[in-house]
DNA sequence: CGAAAATTTGACATGACTCAACTGGAGTGG
DNA sequence: CCACTCCAGTTGAGTCATGTCAAATTTTCG
């Protein structure tokens, strides 16, 4: 059931058969339905979320009332408050399915076992927390050099599929504009085309 | 000299008499004037630096020719081009003193070779990125939900002896704004005083 | 002290937001 | 199978936050 988790932990670290048996034993398996919360505002983040497929998205209610979407998840990421998962504190965010999505997560307590029992995975999170953040670092950047119209334009050209498969208005909220600000976008785009 | 350095991993980790003097070994020094680059673009990212006094920032050159502040690191926090350092492949960006700086560095062989000789420093990494990946998100955070205003007084609050420490054109292009309009912000702000 | 750099100030421009009305599909139920 | 509703997406008018640019002033540092 986890043996895409386990290439994917493979890519980075060799474990042999009985280190395979021992993550898998220290996961769990979640089937979630489209609009189904993994976690919301106000609880303890329970599990660190390895996306099997679907797409997770984690969210903040802004002081105006907003859902402002500050992270995606799809297929080979993982999704967590790391904040709160690691010290056990309530979070601020909510982390919902965007569509039917799986999921193989591990309790904050098999977390630290897993990691005492095999140390060398935390190589295998340290290259993850890196991975995650540079691409941080980089829509960061994004942000703080480029228009909304050229956010849209990059987003768009690095994930022509998934841009498709999500809803527009989330599309909108994580690139930190208006759908009708998108729309408006995508006029003048099918103009040009 | 690098206890310091030691001191901040032993907060994380365990490392007795030989692993600290491993360490250390693997560790040169180097003390940066003023406007002293460790990085131009162009150029592969040739350490990790841990910074031991002073201050360090990472900016990158935008479209305009502006140069746009990405991050900053002080006394305890690491700096370096992840991607560059980890890949080898010429950064965009260029890391710069901002004052007289001390730092700790390691380059991309003898970081392979530590992490092999003392595996358990993974973990300690593992919990840099993590401690930097929040910060990140935080900030995205901050440029998703907040307006130009309210970032200065958050940032101002939370660092408010580091904003006196450097110049205000830094101060205006890492909370990415103009130096005129931190000018005007500073401006109201002191009439309610 | 003098030159260069940083900051302030003000006039004007504009990117992006708000809000409301309208359009168009996707379900749902009679 | 059609009418109704509901939600996502589009469009447009008016507005505001913030940017641009240039001049004036202050600070820093050789």
């Amino acid at each position: 059931m986890f043996k895409y988790l386990l290439d994917h932990m493979l890519r980075y670290i060799d474990l042999d058969e009985e280190e395979k048996a021992i993550v898998t034993n220290h996961f769990k398996y979640k089937k979630l339905s489209k609009k189904d919360y993994v976690l919301k505002s106000g609880d303890v983040c329970q599990g660190n979320y390895f996306i099997l497929t679907g797409c997770l998205r984690l969210y903040v209610i802004t002081n105006s009332g907003a859902e402002q979407i500050l992270h995606f998840g799809i297929s080979g990421w993982w999704m967590s408050d790391l904040d709160s998962f690691d010290k056990q504190l309530p979070s601020d965010y909510y982390i919902q399915a965007v569509e039917c999505t799986e999921v193989a997560f591990i309790s904050k307590a098999n977390y630290e076992a897993l990691m005492i029992k095999i140390p060398k995975l935390n190589k295998y999170f340290r290259i993850m927390m890196q991975i995650a953040y540079t691409a941080k670092l980089k829509k960061l950047e994004l942000f703080l050099c480029h228009t909304a119209e050229e956010r849209y334009h990059s987003f768009n050209k690095a994930f022509p599929d998934f841009v498709q498969r999500i809803p527009q208005y989330m599309l909108a909220s994580f690139l930190g504009f208006t759908p009708g600000f998108l729309s408006l976008l995508r006029a003048k785009r099918s103009k040009v085309d």
